[in-house]
DNA sequence: CATGAATGAGGATTCATTCAT
DNA sequence: TATGAATGAATCCTCATTCAT
């Protein structure tokens, strides 16, 4: 038992090292060598977790992706108010990238960079499935302008990774007031 | 002159063959000596007209950024139609990111990863001073949400260039219709 | 135990190796590579106990700096017959310059040329010091010329190493009587 | 004739270049390139005058080597007071050492590491033949050590070598005082 | 004669991965 | 399970030399 708690713990060391590097210095600068130190673990150790460094990212990924999900998602339940619905989740994923930055950054970088396996990548936005119901939802009642997903995630959602990185580049800073304006911006967007 | 001209060329494919081949294989994974291969030239010819790899990213990446410049406000003239403006300008940089696929896939991946050196990537996105103007003006008129321009841009621009990477993974196409609503919630979002 | 031994042994074959293609080719001339091949070592393997090649050239020097002083001094104690105290420590020199050839001839294309660090060469003629403590006391009693160390160095001790580079090129070769003639002219050169 | 003196001073400011340069990093940190910047040419033009790069090196050295013989040896004539000749041949020698500071040092290195062709390197000491002559008479008048030539030059001249690169490196000058004294050290190891 | 552009061969160094322990 | 040492293959880059002009 102990001895499987400490294999965890070295896993999730692992993991939270390549996020890290990946994160402060890109995958292509990213020697194994450095995440086995971080991680206080040898080299070799790394093999016993993970098939090759292209199996550690793309599984770094997907635990992100996972934890992504789980925190947005978190005990939400759907009402029958379906723009509260939506500023609830907007404002999760607004919480997600504030708070768990780091996890934030890597998922931006894998997203638009191919160093992610075309299989891991998993199909696009499918993840967020709720939010996907709450959409088709709003699109039968009209309430939600009638474009694909994709649309609706590129206007409302995706520029809150944008805003994100720029945060994280000192180009501007999210207050309270610009918090509600972004709502308001992402809502209208989207709303018929 | 001829010389020249073959200077010029040369430079050219290099560039080229660095966007094609940093597109399909990512920054890490794009050796030098394949950079030359594809530009029919030998490694070490590339060392006449770069300092070294990250200088020739750096370069290549100005050069694109300076070209989608140009296209988008090539012959543009502020109205006193703002809206319209908006719309000029809004449907060039779509034109750009369907027409220049590749530039525009090279730009996005800089500018969402660490593989740029941050002089190089500075200028953010004051390159875009014409439509910044623009969004000062309807500001002040109170045509336009009084948002930072990171924010404006967030919602009304960037989000091309994430509908342009899902058309690249065939997630998504945009057809006119779609494109005329997606102008319309790119302006709903900003406008007061 | 094993395990450090070979490591040992490994790296005096890194030394050795360096040690006789650099005499044979010079500096330049020595790819580490070729290194690598005469100590029976992947060429990584070097890095391994090794900075780059100028540290790799640097300890080897300061080691075989030290073999040469431990050699020359070795059960070296001084009397109070100063004259037979240099004899002894100038027939020290010239045995590890004739025995120790390979060495000593490593030395001497250090001393002259800027292949070593000036922080790895620093220290200068100090490693000598009993041989200057001898030569204090010498001036003191005035049975040496009160010269400066370095004079009285170029004219006792330095010959040896330009007769050990001629002997190498067959201009010239050692015989008992000359040794004694030879140390005559040492001693000559500097006694009062 | 203009043409041809624009030749000679060409290849002159390509010897000195290469002695500049040599002298300051060495043999094997002295690309082609930075000798024909340094000499104002084109690196092809080189190759007009020398036939790679060792024969470059080589020809330098014995035009070098040539001018230490002219400079010690010019207007010396045999008078029939042995120590004197000597005397005014060691002076010689020691000013080319101080004034041509370059010359000697490159000279120095030259003699001292295998970068110099065997063919070129002449035969040891020949080019020194009046002192020779002198050294000559000297063992047949019983004025001299019935030495080898070698290790007559070895304790006689060559600690000048040494004595110019330690001040070259600033561990040592040169006084008028200390020359007085450093001359009589040559003879005192010399005469009989 | 002179050149600047071009290059192929080679060098130092790194790194993902393996293996003996 | 865990490791540190070891490595072959690859990468960036340099440089002596050539060639078209």
């Amino acid at each position: 038992m102990a001895r499987l708690q400490k294999s965890i713990e070295k896993r999730n060391a692992l993991v939270q090292a390549t996020i890290e590097l990946v994160n402060n210095n890109g995958f292509h600068a990213t020697p194994m060598s450095k995440i086995a130190k971080m991680a206080c673990v040898s080299p070799a150790t790394i093999y016993l977790y993970f098939e090759n460094k292209q199996d550690l990212v793309n599984q770094t990924y997907l635990e992100v992706k996972s934890q992504y999900t789980n925190f947005v998602f978190d005990g939400f339940k759907a009402s029958n108010n379906l723009k509260q619905d939506f500023e609830a989740i907007w404002k999760r994923i607004l919480q997600f990238n504030t708070e768990e930055c780091s996890y934030s950054f890597f998922l931006h970088q894998c997203n638009n960079t191919p160093i992610i396996d075309e299989p891991s990548r998993e199909k696009g936005i499918k993840h967020l499935q709720p939010l996907l119901d709450l959409w088709k939802r709003g699109k039968e009642d009209k309430l939600i302008k009638s474009l694909p997903d994709h649309v609706l995630y590129a206007y409302s959602i995706n520029p809150l990774s944008f805003l994100m990185m720029a945060q994280k580049q000192n180009q501007f800073y999210f207050t309270e007031e610009i918090t509600e304006e972004a709502f308001k911006a992402a809502w209208d967007s989207i709303k018929l």
